[in-house]
DNA sequence: TCCCTATCGATATTTTTTTATCGATATAAT
DNA sequence: ATTATATCGATAAAAAAATATCGATAGGGA
């Protein structure tokens, strides 16, 4: 059954989530109406009892036996519990190249994620618009924050104006930041923080790497 | 002791990691000479038991009791842990304004990766140079790979690009790819994938956010 | 129609990860 | 010099996560 309210899921899970999203919506391209846990565990390369698990968190609706699920109400199901369906609402802060990038990803949207404006103290970037959202001065940065009452900040700033910046943005009102800079940010325990850590990404890229290299030549 | 060789390490280990660092390196800043346990552990907000679990793989001396562990060669054991001493080349594809801004990133010199060039079919960014790098035609790839020995690939290319692109880059030698796209890449299992799946990142902001909110309301 | 099989969903088992405990010891205070 | 204490490092215990098992059942084929 779908996780109402509260209980507690894994972080894992929402790891994986998404790996499920994009394999199930692959299946339904190549035409597929349903996908077992088994088909499904080695698209994704996991385990097919993990797989079941995992997906009783999201699914409203019960496999068939010997057929599997049905892949449009999985989807459905997938894309609700990782919230696609309700539009949350952001602000991102430092302009550059990341930050316009970001502002201009469109695979947002489909997240549920629309960055309302940037933010930057740049005059070269400010006024400036791409993908449609406009960049501002950080002056303004809190009034159209609380006014527009969004709770979620993304920080593509310089190093050396992360913490200032995140500052501002709690003291803004905002509850939930996506740090992507490579600072450790010192924040309240009533804001939540997602750093998008590159410097652990690689270290496993290479750990992997390291182990595939290993393991042939032996 | 550290891990010498192919003790199996858990990519939990590998994620906290760079957290520790982080820390160590802020807490040298601030002219502290040793940290223990407990006072890296509140600074992550881990336990202090798994704090001393996970340096134990990286650590080349003992701490010392009512002390805790000298800093400085701490730092060192960490970094040289998760590979930034040994430098590591890679290739990047699809210089958009991710590609750029990864291109023009000065803190990947810090974590040992040096990208030696990019890649693009558009003639508006070839030949043009980010950060000192140079932007070559795709057509070139397979040649200045093999020629330099190149293991790892950097993906950044528009959705359509991603899978092909992949493929290119390991036809052409590459044995790890660092998947910026949100495509789930079918690949060998000679090849190391570690995709930076934005999905997952913001649906785990969602989930604390939401779980942050839901605690004030209670 | 009636069996055979693939699969679900629930639960039991196993494995992995995290946390707690404890003896040894270096440092600081008395 | 002696004592008290904070900490390490090893290991035991607990908790969490992943995997395997199994009865029930829907669908396909004899």
């Amino acid at each position: 059954m779908a996780d109402s309210g509260n209980n507690f899921v894994s972080l894992a899970v929402y790891n994986r989530m998404p790996v499920y999203l994009k394999a199930l919506l692959a299946l339904k391209r190549d035409g597929k109406k349903f996908v077992s846990s088994v088909i499904l565990a080695d698209y994704v390369r996991e385990n097919p009892s993990l797989v079941k698990k995992d997906l009783s968190y999201a699914i409203t609706s019960v496999g068939k036996p010997k057929v599997g699920y049905d892949i449009d109400s999985l989807i459905l199901d997938v894309e609700n519990f990782l919230g696609y369906n309700n539009v949350k609402d952001a602000v991102l802060v430092g302009v550059g190249k990341l930050g316009q990038a970001l502002m201009g990803y469109h695979g947002f949207d489909k997240y549920g994620l629309n960055i309302v404006a940037g933010f930057d103290i740049d005059d070269n970037v400010i006024g400036k618009v791409f993908n449609g959202k406009k960049v501002f001065p950080t002056d303004s940065l809190a009034g159209l924050v609380s006014k527009l009452n969004i709770k979620i900040g993304i920080l593509t700033t310089p190093q050396d104006h992360a913490q200032p910046m995140a500052d501002l943005l709690v003291q803004s009102g905002i509850r939930a930041i996506w740090n992507f800079t490579p600072v450790h940010l010192a924040l309240p325990d009533s804001v939540a923080v997602k750093n998008e850590d590159m410097a652990s990404s690689l270290a496993i890229l290479s750990k992997q790497l390291k182990e595939i290299l290993f393991k042939e030549s032996n």
